[in-house]
DNA sequence: TATCAATGATTGATTCGTCAATGAATCAAG
DNA sequence: CTTGATTCATTGACGAATCAATCATTGATA
């Protein structure tokens, strides 16, 4: 992003970066675990048992990805997936005794994580900083509904 | 991003979500252009010919993915690519004039389009905003220095 | 009931990114 | 001069995301 000689372009260019690095950090410090399927195991672990078609929505994710993500936690043995009986199209997804415990650990060492990530910015910043992080969104998805 | 109850994942939240639908939109209105590419471009056209080597630093993604964007935007004649007689190893990267003038059209729709994204904020939150993207910045940067 | 639409999950193709290994050219030191 | 290290670009393998197409199941309606 050259052109960061604008006040907006150079925020733009700043959400790119700082999400793309703390990617990475999470990534490295998470032993590997995505940030994806940390939010997969998290959505398991805070709300319980989920049909798939939810746990896409909540992780906003396509379908593709969230099949093949739950595939390779299934062979992992993080979590597991039972087709609906009363619907045979819905399939329920659930963390495992070894995805909960593990997932626990993980939840630890994210607090951790972003209790150092903010450690310099004052919590009126970081009120601040949500609500602005807000109005963009919001706008966001105004543009969005009505461009397309 | 489930747990989004403390303020501190909400903020980590809503950067990835902004970046993500920013990312798309930009997609969109750009008539299938990516940000990577528009940044490759907008970089040539702001600074001149660059060595592939800088420009691939600019960017800031991996050698390989410069030299598969650079394949692709030379067949779609945007750019030339010629190697430095001085220094057979580098190959300078120059815009052609069709490439001048397809990313001269593209920053201006990008400029109506951040314009548009910032209209429902003001100046001075913008100006907080970016203050405590940089504070993130740094102490990601901090932070993966030290714990590497 | 037979058909057609809607829903949920899967698969294949494509794009974009990383890493690791390789090749080619240059440069520096013995 | 030659050997070895460095720099730059390329390639292949891989993971993750998207889209489009498909399949099975369910539900509604004619």
């Amino acid at each position: 992003m050259r052109d960061s000689c604008s006040l907006r372009d150079q925020i733009l260019y700043h959400i790119i970066t700082v999400q793309k690095e703390m990617g990475q950090l999470f990534d490295s410090e998470m032993g590997g675990l995505s940030l994806t399927r940390y939010d997969v195991l998290s959505n398991l672990y805070h709300v319980g048992p989920l049909r798939q078609r939810e746990l896409q929505q909540r992780v906003d994710v396509d379908h593709a990805a969230i099949t093949r993500h739950l595939k390779q936690l299934e062979t992992q043995g993080l979590i597991t997936r039972r087709r609906c009986e009363k619907d045979n199209r819905v399939i329920y997804v659930e963390l495992t005794d070894l995805g909960r415990h593990q997932i626990a650990r993980w939840t630890e060492q994210k607090q951790c994580l972003t209790d150092r990530l903010f450690v310099n910015m004052k919590v009126e910043d970081q009120q601040q900083l949500l609500a602005s992080l807000k109005v963009l969104q919001d706008t966001i998805d105004y543009e969005r509904k009505t461009t397309i």
